[in-house]
DNA sequence: CATGAATGAGCGTTCATTCAT
DNA sequence: CATGAATGAACGCTCATTCAT
């Protein structure tokens, strides 16, 4: 049993190695110019190797993605867990936080939320595989959703379909990292994803509340 | 002469021919996932016939992005005469309007402006191209900020970075039509973008003004 | 058939310029990498016109042959008629200026000869032309040879096989020419084909003497 | 280490095995005429494999070359260490038979000089190659004329530009080649080039020699 | 007769994936 | 378990050849 345990944890351990070289690769190059020789090198394994924790390419890249995926979804629920005692306006507050924490974890974070629903994608993944995706993706989608809806109902936003705000959310956040992306490979050095997704943030937040008191 | 007229038009027809149908498949499928017999099936024409009107993938893919880069160039010009005729907060309005019709033009628009910065696309085409390329990406990023500057120096938004305000307004417009795009994909059949769009302009531009307290 | 024979000159001067057209063509390029385009563009035509006058583009290749061929042929006739006019040593003379003069007439001249042996080549050219290009070039290269043995049995030149004479001028000929195209398409501008060919058949002439007088 | 000098080893047999294939494959049908699938299956292996061991089709090619330009580099400069101990007449016996060899270890051998000179093929290959290729073609062709000076400045061979004596030697050596060639491609199984290569010494040592009446 | 637009077969090359070691 | 050599399918692109005009 100790060794069953040890190997899985070793075998988890290669798991994240992987993971790791894949996610700076992917980053740098985009899934389809990003070639799992150039994952196994920056991995420092052979390309075969990858096929022992991965069934194939598209498993691996979606894997990545899953991780972030149910990082976000944990932290979400912690919101949720808190709905009496913070208000909605507070929550977008911790929104943004998460958002740049899973920034950090992940820069491609949820651009993927793009890339995991196109068909041609998903043809090759398992479906147990797809089943958690979605199930994910609509979680993360309506836990962001509820925060909108909660503050409609408390009178704190304006009255708009709660869904649209969580996707201008999660559009906005991918559009600018997609952009300082292509910047960046186009030799530009700085990274200003940060401070603008701070006055994402800001401007968002303060467009969205009912306006008060005259 | 009238003969020779009739061939350019002929010509000019066929590659608009091919670009729609490009454009279709380029949206579809992305650049690297579309091939060229796939654009030439859906052109009702034969791979090779393609290279007769573009030089290459990356020719043809460069020429649609272009040509929306300058219908969005020239719409905005528009704006930037009309200065001093309307307010900061109606040049947004009339953004918006420019982005919606751009979007009904070509549905790739803006999002394009991130793959036309990646090193690897813009090796592959003649330096005349890039040039246009870069110039217009400038001048319409330009545009966009120098709204948000004479908005900022008449005390109508908040004092913060021009160019931030542009690349939010971008990134989120783009964001939104590939969330679109991947739902539709994915099977979903209708299309959010406009209203969506709506309503980012709605709260960002609310955002964006200054407080007035009377 | 005044206009009959009108047509038919017309028809031949269409072919000449051809031609002149693909000679260069070849010359330059190889028969590989000159386009059948690249051809029609020098003489002035569309490549469609070309076919109406050439079966397909290996035949137009082997027709540019088979006219140095030939000429050669014709030309070395005469020196046979003369048989007894002149000494075998003033006949390599007279040899060597047919040759010279058919490397005006078509630089490429006895370089063809190699490249029409080879299967590739034939299998696409109809069978008459195969059989005129295979009589001619053993014409060719027995009248050469004849000289030799000419030479040989008045006791002139050393004892050897004719026919290996006869390949070595060949040989040496057309080794001198690809050579110094060679160096052309490397950039070099001067052509000394004309000096090393004298020098060749200086030195080959002296070298077959049978040496006379001690 | 051990491993790894065998594996070493092993792909230095591969390599060998590709390039006896390419060597058949090439001669046979010529660069532009054989296919990367061709060699191959000559070689019993997949056409990708070959770009396991080779970069591109012209480096192959270009691989082949150099080896026997090294081979004939390398013997050459054996006849200018011995440059007091044999007579300019001997070295060329001793040209002869270094070329025979070369012949045998590669039956292109100087074929590939022309080649090589090719813009065309050039453009292809990586610097370093060009680079090394340019080198030792001059060197060859260097320590070849260097034999035909030494001749002409002891009094044994006719003053004539010594550059042009060695291009005869390579230009006929060639031409003969590829006469055979042309000759066995055609269904001729015979291989004269020996004898033929011979009886060119044979002719050319004595043609270039300065007649010394006594 | 001449055109040149269109085709389609073919080539060089890449890369995810497999499998013997 | 790890390797990396080998495969083969697929793609971008070229060009000889055809054919409607």
């Amino acid at each position: 049993m100790g060794i069953r345990e040890r190997k899985e944890r070793e075998r988890e351990r290669r798991k994240q190695q992987i993971t790791v070289a894949a996610k700076r690769i992917f980053l740098e190059r985009g899934f389809d110019k990003a070639t799992m020789e150039d994952i196994a090198k920056e991995a420092e394994l052979s390309a075969g190797t990858l096929y022992l924790y991965f069934k194939n390419k598209h498993e691996l890249y979606a894997s990545i993605t899953l991780k972030v995926l149910q990082f976000l979804n944990m932290r979400l629920a912690h919101i949720k867990a808190e709905k009496f005692d913070i208000s909605p306006k507070e929550k977008l507050d911790v929104l943004k936080d998460i958002l740049l924490d899973a920034y950090d974890f992940d820069s491609m974070a949820l651009i993927n939320l793009f890339h995991l629903q196109s068909r041609e994608l998903l043809k090759k993944l398992s479906p147990e595989f797809i089943k958690q995706i979605k199930k994910i993706t609509k979680q993360i989608t309506d836990e962001i959703a509820d925060i909108f809806e909660e503050g409609i109902e408390k009178g704190v936003f304006i009255k708009r379909h709660p869904a649209a705000f969580a996707q201008i959310i999660i559009s906005a956040f991918s559009g600018i990292v997609l952009w300082e992306e292509g910047k960046k490979s186009g030799g530009d050095k700085k990274d200003y994803v940060k401070p603008t997704i701070e006055l994402v943030f800001e401007i968002l937040t303060k467009g969205m509340l009912k306006e008060r008191n005259t």
